[in-house]
DNA sequence: GTCTATACTTCGATAGAC
DNA sequence: GTCTATCGAAGTATAGAC
């Protein structure tokens, strides 16, 4: 499956590129100059622009699906748990294309290819939230998720897994204390 | 200031242009067309579309580091509490324009009229994480912080206030739990 | 103050030589 | 497989009529 050597050079810095400036902030003049070849060089490993964009995140995407897949079978606190651990180790194999998932702007995700993944966020949101329907638990939930794929874009510490998974059971797991002060 | 309704109509339909679109997703074409005037009117008001986006933001940034040079005088605690509290109210208050401040992919805030902000973010984040150098501590600062700027600009909740500040306490003031399980 | 018309640039994509 | 050259569309911005 390895067989072209520039088809998987694009792939990756494509990555890069859209994880810091955007789709749209891309350009595929941006791409080749970074590849070190001309935009119709990109243009014959891809058919555009947006198949580069699908295909770079298709393998996490992927994943992601699986990864959803997996809790249905467990009790609500057990879930919770391979949920907050498995999408941790997700994002720490596939940070760029993750953050670009959970890109807000990226109307690209409504699209046909791809819309098979807002209820995936939506389930692992309740996963998080020990299938919980209170809306503050379940907020806490969103907020966890959405600060670990954008903390977790541009560090590479070594402690960074545990830190993540710390903080989101701190968070979610912890019961409510009273807010007295 | 209230001079021109034009002039404030565009600075409105560009913040919510701009924060669902980001920058570069965002054409003038798109901005005039939902004002209903003619690109020519946009660059008769601005001089150019950086400086739409950049009057736009203004107001947030100014109170965005006023917030951040009320905590130098508290202690710890009480500077996290009153940060935590203080910056959900302004998240609220600026959903839109603070979402784009903490936007990695506007690559804007770098420029001379903005670098201003990027210390003053990492003092706050230091702040939520009541002055603490341990890197674990550090890091759960910044995905709260995340999280609340992504949450909260798409959500229109009574109860939005409270949760935040409620998710954000609990996963910074509570005491690390033993990770037994 | 707002418009139409247009200049200039960059974009994504194609054609054809090598 | 990669290149140069080029196309048409869309981008920002300007000029000048009203």
């Amino acid at each position: 499956m390895v067989r072209t050597s520039t088809r998987d050079e694009i792939l990756s810095v494509a990555a890069e590129q859209f994880a810091h400036s955007g789709f749209k902030g891309t350009s595929l003049q941006d791409i080749a100059a970074r590849v070190g070849c001309s935009k119709a060089t990109l243009l014959y490993h891809f058919a555009s622009k947006e198949a580069i964009f699908a295909e770079m995140l298709a393998p996490a995407a992927r994943e992601f699906a699986e990864l959803s897949a997996g809790f249905a079978a467990l009790d609500d606190r057990a879930a919770q748990a391979a949920a907050i651990e498995g999408f941790v180790d997700l994002v720490l194999r596939y940070r760029r294309e993750i953050s670009l998932i959970y890109d807000g702007t990226a109307q690209f995700l409504q699209e046909p290819a791809f819309e098979f993944l807002l209820p995936l966020t939506e389930d692992l949101c309740s996963v998080f939230a020990a299938r919980s329907t209170d809306p503050a638990t379940r907020l806490a939930a969103e907020v966890v998720l959405a600060g670990i794929v954008t903390v977790a874009i541009d560090k590479d510490d070594e402690g960074l897994r545990e830190a993540l998974i710390g903080v989101a059971k701190r968070a979610l797991i912890t019961p409510i204390p009273h807010d007295k002060d």
